[in-house]
DNA sequence: AGCATATCGATGCTCGCGCAAACAACTTCC
DNA sequence: GGAAGTTGTTTGCGCGAGCATCGATATGCT
């Protein structure tokens, strides 16, 4: 499907498409694993008890936090009977559509969430935080924008992104 | 092992970070599943590929090709067998020291990357720098040495990044 | 030389997750 | 009011990869 005359990628290019590359793999595992050893889940299954901590009422629909959280439905469905094997989530029949499931995160997983926070928190300060200027965090939301323009070209997850700032990221 | 104060993310930190994790996340998936879908392998196994074909003769040992391609040692064993089953990587025993095992690119190998390459720099093109002006790709690979400054302290893959600028990225 | 220790690499087991299929409930249109 | 199609969610299966372990060699120390 490619036409014959590829426009490769120069040596500035080059470079930093393959330290970006390095630095987020090494970034996601980074916080992969220091969440999977003090809090025992994975980054995306944090993700989920955080955005459900901000919703309204700590419940939300599973397709809307498929989009909040920036998953598929399918891994938002393991995570969640994961999470409710555990006692975090409690999922609800929804009473307007009743093929849809609402999500609702338990005071046990709030918990949960309360004790891994600064934890993570603290890991994500001192990885990314600590060793950019302001300006070069401000860059670096530019720049994730314009991915994200080309990526989720509807705006899918901008609903989240606008939201007012919360704690317990 | 958390002090009691967490300095929490303020709002621009915030909607940085989560700009950026949605971003890099939708961008890791868009990469592999272009290259599953025209090429038959994932990212990772693709980028050893890559550097395979940089190296001198083709041929590099297990544990440096390990480093180069910001790999766990299991995981690139567990790639190498997979391409070597394909005929594309081809394992010999390294005279020097006999527990170590060199990789060695095939010609049946090569010609799948170069297969591959186009696509996928045209998908990186299309995905990324496309969207980027020349000064936020400078800003990109700045932010992300930052990055390996604190993940990578000791520059395990200086060296790789260090080489001039190959095609077949 | 001889033993402890470190390094190289592969492997077994497990887990997270993508894909496709399945099923249920809603919607449309006739 | 149904048939046909669409959407919300789960599930079975397979694969990629991490962790711990193991066998084999290399190195260091005494």
């Amino acid at each position: 499907m490619t036409m014959a005359g590829t426009r490769w990628l120069d040596a500035d290019e080059q470079r930093a498409w393959r330290v970006f590359v390095a630095a987020t793999e090494l970034l996601a595992d980074a916080l992969d694993r220091q969440l999977q050893s003090e809090a025992g889940m994975t980054h995306a299954a944090y993700v989920v008890l955080v955005i459900l901590s901000e919703a309204p009422d700590r419940a939300m629909r599973m397709s809307e936090l498929a989009r909040a959280t920036n998953s598929s439905q399918s891994r938002l469905s393991h995570v969640v009977a994961r999470h409710e094997e555990r006692g975090w989530v409690r999922r609800e029949r929804c009473p307007t559509d009743r093929r849809g499931q609402i999500a609702v995160l338990t005071d046990a997983g709030f918990d949960v969430l309360a004790a891994a926070a600064p934890g993570h928190v603290d890991t994500v300060r001192r990885l990314v935080f600590d060793g950019l200027s302001p300006i070069q965090v401000e860059q670096l939301g530019a720049i994730s924008e314009a991915f994200l323009a080309v990526l989720d070209p509807d705006g899918r997850l901008s609903a989240v992104l606008g939201g007012r700032a919360a704690p317990l990221v």
